[in-house]
DNA sequence: CCGACTCTACCTAGTGATAGATAGGCGCAT
DNA sequence: ATGCGCCTATCTATCACTAGGTAGAGTCGG
C-alpha cells in the first residue's frame, strides 16, 4: 500500500459511517486494510486517536468541499441544492450516513477529543449555511440567519436518519422536498 | 421486586436512549435491576428479543401518549407544541434521545425483528402528525399531508440530535422555533 | 565500498476485560 | 411436588491494547 494510513482512515470513515465509532473494531479494520490490528495502532495508538483524526478530517474535507461549491456559484439555491446532494450521497453509498451524525447519537460514549471534532463539524456546516443564507438575504438579522443555519443542518441530518432507517433515498428526496416547499430551505 | 419483567424493560431503555442498541449490556443492565445477567436471559432469551420488546413497547406507549393528546384538545397547534415537548423531554432526561431515533442510526446492526419495530415507531408518528396536519387543513392533499408529517418527524429527530451532540437544551428549543418561524410546523 | 547503526512499518503472540449465552441447581410459593 | 424466578459457574468470542521481534531501507563513519 503506498499510504497505509490514509488508507486506514479511509476504510475507518466508510465503518463508522455504516456502523458507528462503537461498531469500529481494530481486528475488522486491519482486516479491511489487509494488515494486522497491531499495525493499526502504530499509526493511531489509541482508538480515540483514530477516532478524532477521523472527525477532523471528515470536517477538513466537508469544508473543502462547501468551499469548493461557493467558488463555483453564488446562486443560494443552486449551493443548498449541491449541500442536500452531499448529505443524499451517503445514503447512496450503501445506506451510509454523515459520520459526525452517527457520532452525536454516540456522544455520551465518545472520548473528549472526538466529542470537540464533532462539534467543530457542525459548526463548519452551519457557519457555511449561514454564509449561502446571507448571499440569500442580506438585509436579514445574522442572529436569525445562524440560527435558521442550524435548524436547515438539523432537518437535513434528521432526513438523512430518516431515510436511513428505511433504507429508502426517496423518502429523503421527498421529506426534503418538503423542507423546500414550507419555506424552512429557500428556494 | 414487584415485576422484575417490567424493571428491566424500564432500565434498558434507558440505557439505549442513551448509549444505544449496541451500547446494552446483559451486564451493566443486570447491575442496574439488581440481578444476574444470566435472570435477564430468563425474561428475555436473547438481546434480539429485548431490543425488539423494547422498540414495540416504545411505539404503544407513544401511541398511548399521543392519542392522549388528542382526547383532550384538537386543537393542531396545541397538539404539536405538546409533540414537540415529548422529544424535548428526553433530553431534559440526562440528555438523552428518542429510542428509535438512536436505533435508526444503528440500522445496519439491529436484528430484523428490532427494525421491524423501529420502522413500525416511526409509523405511529407519521400517522398521529398527519391526523393532526388535517386537522388544521382538512382541504389539504392527502398524499401531500403525509409527506409534510414526515418532513416534521425527521426534522424534530434532527433537532434532537443535534441538541444532544452539544448537550444544549436551548438548541433543540432555537431550532424548533426556526421551524415554526419557517411555517415547517404550523403554528 | 562496507559494516554498524537506526528507523519505519509491519508481524506474532498474548494481556485482561467484556460481550452474549448456557447448564444446572437452589429456594420458595402454590 | 411442580414450576417459577433467580442463582453460580462457565463457555466461547471479541474487544482495545501491548510486548517484543523482524525485514528492509536509509544513514553513517572509516
Amino acid at each position: 500500500m503506498l499510504d497505509t494510513r490514509e488508507t486506514i482512515m479511509t476504510l475507518a470513515r466508510a465503518i463508522v459511517q455504516a456502523h458507528g465509532y462503537q461498531g469500529l473494531s481494530f481486528r475488522d479494520l486491519a482486516k479491511a486494510v489487509g494488515i494486522k490490528s497491531a499495525s493499526i495502532h502504530y499509526h493511531f495508538p489509541t482508538k480515540a486517536d483514530l477516532g478524532a483524526a477521523l472527525a477532523r478530517r471528515y470536517g477538513e474535507d466537508a469544508r473543502a468541499t462547501l468551499d469548493g461549491f461557493l467558488a463555483e456559484t453564488s446562486d443560494p439555491a443552486t449551493l443548498l441544492r449541491r449541500y442536500v446532494a452531499v448529505f443524499r450521497r451517503a445514503l447512496e453509498n450503501d445506506n451510509r450516513m454523515c459520520m459526525c451524525g452517527f457520532m452525536a447519537a454516540e456522544h455520551d460514549d465518545l472520548p473528549e477529543a472526538v466529542k470537540s471534532e464533532v462539534r467543530a463539524f457542525a459548526d463548519i456546516n452551519v457557519a457555511w449555511l449561514a454564509q449561502v443564507l446571507r448571499l440569500a438575504d442580506p438585509a436579514a438579522d445574522p442572529t436569525a440567519t445562524e440560527k435558521r443555519a442550524f435548524a436547515i443542518f438539523a432537518a437535513i441530518g434528521g432526513a438523512q436518519l430518516a431515510a436511513r432507517s428505511r433504507g429508502d433515498i426517496a423518502l429523503f428526496d421527498s421529506i426534503v422536498e418538503s423542507y423546500c416547499a414550507t419555506g424552512l430551505i429557500p428556494a
